[in-house]
RNA sequence: GGAGGGGUACCAAAGCGGUCAAAUGGGGCGGGCUGUAAACCCGUUGACUUCGGUCUUCGAAGGUUCGAAUCCUUCCCCCUCCA
């Protein structure tokens, strides 16, 4: 089997392929190229993106050319498979912006040095604008007959399901084949990459390919990831996890991948780092702590570098150490009069969307701490001279939440 | 176009004149146990509060009533069945 295939597989990308056979033969003879194509809805990608992505790099590892799809045409649109809910209209300017901030993440997670194995961008805005709908439905709408639409499984348990599909909705498989029969045409494009609820509108592209123009293309689809929990990834309680240095701090993001789930902890290890499978083969039997904070490293590293990677790594052990002072956190700037207000409004101020009465509930069941401290006094307030003498004050909400508050 | 069902807090879902800031479950948050895990147990989950209470919530706007999530009117939205 073609290496980039075997590792693909090996990593724990494989779902399922159209033509395993043939793609791997394809693979081994030349250098190809591939594309992902990404929603453009919100002005980063979440970690639910990270496979998609890792599968990119793969790709360039092996040789080949990666294709970004940042999707201005679809987005325009929406695609279906978020079901119920109410899709936000976005303005262009704002899907343009999304647009560019999704680039920079690419231009992170792949190399863009050597010419020949760059991440292209495309915008598939720039083709799909200029359809007219008579000679698209006589060009590439003949190619689809209902019948096959409807054996969809997107289709498929919508309509079983008794719920409502828009012919809007209905023609997004038709727009994401044109998408993949248009970069093959412009861009040598040969297979396209997705998640395995793309399956079907993969499907339908390579199909379009082979009738219109009459190449062989090729589709490939990763599993679904829940954790061992059963929930999606990607989102957590506290929001997205986003791959965005400035919607989410390197800290938080290593913490999100320290906090995995001991049975996930392997398995994420494969997909998300880059370290060589024979390695994690060795360490796989390490205590599982030690694995989490490798993982965490690894993915951290990836994307906010190596300093602050390791950083957090530091942070985080003086966190959670025994009386930690917490002089390693992030400072955070407060003045006076706040500083002289009670404890409950001083929480409220640093931590934006903690209401008072929700801080008023955390000092009732202990989960307040000044310096190590157990605050149980909602009028408590700050020593004013002590925090002048020592510079800064840690404060602590539960276990995990702490805050350096300097003058 | 006709007939019926429905819109309740983060989500699902009860309530159908006062005892409703609204049952229950999930989720979240906090505590306990532990390993920053899982499982489990406990508490909590609109806002503000001088902790006595006060204010704002049940699709929207009006109305009836001492009193409405609950009744009436109009409007908006969703779903099902028939044409």
């Amino acid at each position: 089997m073609n290496n980039f295939l075997k590792e693909f597989k090996e990593r724990g990308y494989f779902y399922q392929c159209t033509n395993e056979i043939e793609l791997s033969e394809l693979l081994n003879k030349k250098s190809i190229h591939a594309y992902i194509g990404f929603d453009s809805t919100a002005p980063s990608l979440h970690v639910g993106s990270l496979l998609q992505i890792m599968c990119l790099r793969l790709l360039q590892k092996h040789g080949h050319r990666p294709i970004v799809l940042l999707g201005g045409g679809t987005t325009r649109i929406g695609d279906p498979s978020g079901k119920e809910e109410t899709r936000k209209i976005l303005s262009e300017k704002q899907i343009e912006s999304n647009i560019n901030n999704i680039k920079n993440i690419f231009k992170i997670f792949l190399k863009t040095s050597n010419p020949r194995l760059k991440p292209i961008f495309v915008n598939n805005y720039k083709w799909l604008s200029k359809l007219n709908y008579i000679n698209f439905l006589r060009d590439i709408g003949k190619h689809f007959t209902i019948n096959k639409m409807l054996t969809f499984d997107s289709v498929k348990l919508r309509l079983e399901r008794e719920q409502s599909l828009s012919y809007m909705e209905f023609n997004y498989m038709i727009l994401q084949a044109y998408d993949f029969y248009e970069l093959n045409k412009s861009n040598k494009c040969d297979l396209q990459i997705g998640g395995s609820d793309q399956w079907g509108n993969i499907v339908n592209g390579v199909d379009l390919i082979k009738r219109e123009s009459g190449n062989q293309a090729y589709g490939l689809t990763t599993p679904l990831i829940t954790l061992a929990s059963g929930t999606k990834m990607g989102k957590t309680e506290k929001g997205a996890v986003w791959l965005n240095k400035e919607m989410l701090s390197a800290y938080n993001y290593w913490q999100f991948w320290r906090n995995t789930d001991d049975r996930d902890v392997l398995k994420f290890l494969k997909m998300f780092t880059d370290l060589p499978l024979k390695e994690i083969e060795n360490v796989k039997n390490k205590n599982i702590n030690e694995l989490k904070v490798l993982l965490a490293n690894q993915a951290t590293e990836m994307l906010h570098g190596k300093t602050e990677s390791k950083k957090s790594e530091i942070l985080a052990k003086n966190i959670f150490k025994e009386n930690s002072t917490g002089e390693n956190l992030p400072g955070i700037k407060v003045n006076k009069d706040i500083l002289s207000k009670t404890i409950v409004e001083l929480i409220s101020f640093i931590n934006k969307d903690t209401s008072k009465s929700e801080v008023r509930r955390l000092i009732k069941s202990n989960a307040i701490k000044i310096d190590n401290v157990n605050i149980k006094d909602e009028k408590y307030t700050l020593d004013y001279k002590f925090l002048l003498e020592k510079g800064f004050i840690k404060i602590s909400i539960g276990k995990k939440k702490h805050y350096k508050i300097i003058i």
